[in-house]
Formats: C-alpha cells, structure tokens, sequence
DNA sequence: GTATCCATGTAACCAGTTACATGATTGC
DNA sequence: GCAATCATGTAACTGGTTACATGGATAC
C-alpha cells in the first residue's frame, strides 16, 4: 500500500495567519497566545504547528527569521507576508464551514438511563464547575480588555468583546442548564 | 515508508453502541437515526459507520444477520451483544473527554478588523437564521416527545428531555448573542 | 533533586471525510 | 429523464493528537 506525504492545510493556517497579523511570533509563541488569549473558543496543537508553519514558509505566507537571546534557546520568529495576509483575507471572506457537532455529554446524557443516576449528576457537576470556572475567565478577561486604552482604540475592540461576551453567556446558559438537569432529574428520582 | 492498517475505535463506537440499545439497525438506519433525531449534538459520517460496525463485529460487541425484503435491497441488521452493553456501560462511567473547542465563527470575530464589515454582518445574520431553524426544530422535537404518552413513561424521558432543552437554550443564547453583537458593531460604526 | 518553562521538531498513530462504485426503486 | 431514497462498501486523503527526543534555565 502506498502512503504519500501530503501537504497539510486548513483551519490551522488561517489561525496562525490570523495571529501572526497581530504580532510576529514564533510556533511556541502561537501556542502560547491560543492558550491563554483565545482557548475558550480555538485551540490548537503545538505538534501540529511546527509542521504547518514550515509548509506556510513554502508557500511563501510566513517568512522566518532566527532570533538570538541570552539565556535562552534561538527562537524562529515567523512574519507574515502580503501574500499571507491575502490568503487571510480570501479566507475571512468566505463563508464559514460548519464542523458537525460532537458533545459527548449530551450523548452521555441521551442514552443515560442504562447506568445509575448517580454517574450523571456527576457528570453534570463536573461540567458546571467546569464552566463556572471558565465563566470567571471570562469576565476577568472582560475586564481587563475593557480598561485597556490601547484596546479600547482598536478598530479590533469590538470584535474581541464580541468573542468574549459569547464566553461569558455560553457559559452562563450552559450553568443554567446543568442546574436545571440536576433538578429534573432529581424529582423525576422521587417521583418513581 | 510503512502505511498499518490499524484499528478504528472510540466515539463512533460508543454512539453506534448506544443507538443499537435502543433497537436493532443497519447502518444506514443509524446514519438516519443521527440525522434526524440527535443531529443537534451528535453526527456520523456514514463512510465510517460501516467499517467501525465491521470492526464491532470482530470484537463481538454486534451480531449481524441479514435481512431480505422485497423491493429494497438487502440490509445487514445488527444487534448489540452482552459484551457490546458491558463496553458500553464501562464508557457510560468514564469521565468526558471534551474535544477541544474550535469555532470558525469566533475565530473569524476575532480577525474580523482585517475585512469589511459587512462580510462579519453576513456571517452573523447567516449565523443567527441557523439558529433560529434549530430551535424551531428543537422545540417541535420537544413539543413530540412530551406528547408522546410512550416515551413519557420510559425512564429515559428525563434525559432525552434535556438533550432536547439543551439544544433549545442553545439556540437562544446564539440567537441574542448575534443580535446583540449586530447591534454593538453597528454602534460602533456610527461612533467612527 | 524535581518540576516547570523555554524552545523545536519528528514519527506514528488515530479518527473522520470525501469521493467513488454499484444498483434497484420511487416520485416529480 | 432526473433526482432522491434505499443500501453497502472501499480507498485515498486530511487534519489533528500523542509520544518521543533534545537540552538549557529557573523556581521551589
């Protein structure tokens, strides 16, 4: 059986592309910015990273520059070029491609009846404390980019409000309805 | 280079499991299954259902017998095995694994100063009319079920109930974040 | 002395998608 | 006549994950 080498494409690129616009950065870098600035709504993979970059360099999108410093290891800072950002832009304009939804507590939750109640209220308590969790994130994350100046005059300021705010209702909705579950169930308990 | 045949595993088959728990199908009577009864939390892709449903075969968690009736052509049916319910129930008591989040739109937001924007109002009233017809679909499903003097009396009632609320409160929260968001952006505009 | 952070990179693996092949039947 | 539905299956491909290798610096 045969098995090429293909070249690797997609979602990544325009992420890291998109990234890139914002400030020359090298692969640890760009998983450091996914991790921290913008996880809550993309992630990636830092295996993943290092190869797609070398693939943009070919392509000509990123250009890369070995940086020097004392203390620690060289660093390949990667920029972006007029040929990326058009990539970017074609990208941005087209429409957005919709992957299938996979929430594997709901599909726990759908065939929930053939195990004990207990290992869903479980489930369900995780999944709040997980989003209340992130729902701090969020609102601190609010916080601090609506008291910054620089932000604040940002043609971007709106736009990354935008993603915040849908953090902070998606967990919000999403506490909501654990709460619910958990009561529902539990009367549906005393009920039997 | 060395290309193994490995084995196919996970989610699919626990999806498929849980499905043959209720009745015995085809695969293509669970690619319909998917498609029209938990589409808004769970998809399948119907070129790997079969070769997942093969492998289940092989490790007897599914028996398949093959059913002739006229007019149609041949269906291999299969049923899940006492070994298939165990697997099931072991992966019922596991704690989630969520699959890292990644959502084009957010991601899209977040660039969004690189484009005009009437491409992000596109993508946003787009956005919202998939929401809206979700949640017409979510509440016509919820509307069914709790008419459904059957499914009322099965224990599974409460939990389908919250897969169904789920996917309603969902909706709505997509719906008024994108409002919202169309309303700050064209705030904003004016502001300029 | 141990863990974490900095930093890059590769190979093997895995799960899922797309495209294709096949062919009968039903509805417009 | 054409599209859709019923029905099964495979091969090639894609995109991403995991595990590993390397090694210095810093923090506890």
């Amino acid at each position: 059986m045969e098995c090429k080498n293909v070249p690797i494409i997609n979602k990544t690129k325009y992420a890291i592309l998109g990234i890139l616009t914002l400030m020359p950065c090298s692969g640890y870098d760009i998983k450091k910015f996914c991790d921290k600035g913008i996880s809550c709504f993309w992630n990636e993979n830092i295996g993943h990273i290092y190869p797609v970059l070398k693939q943009m360099e070919n392509e000509e999108l990123v250009t890369k520059r070995t940086e020097q410093s004392e203390g620690n290891p060289p660093k390949n800072v990667y920029t972006i070029t007029q040929k990326g950002k058009e990539e970017l832009e074609k990208w941005m304009k087209l429409p957005i491609e919709h992957s299938p939804e996979r929430l594997e507590l709901l599909l726990k939750m759908f065939f929930a009846k053939s195990v004990s109640v207990q290992y869903i209220i479980k489930e369900l308590e995780n999944e709040k404390n997980r989003c209340l969790k992130t729902l701090e994130e969020s609102l601190k994350a609010e916080e601090e980019l609506s008291n910054n100046e620089r932000a604040r005059n940002d043609l971007g300021y709106p736009y990354w409000l935008a993603t915040i705010k849908y953090g902070i209702e998606n967990s919000r909705f999403k506490i909501k309805w654990c709460d619910e579950t958990l009561a529902n169930i539990s009367n549906y308990k005393k009920g039997e």
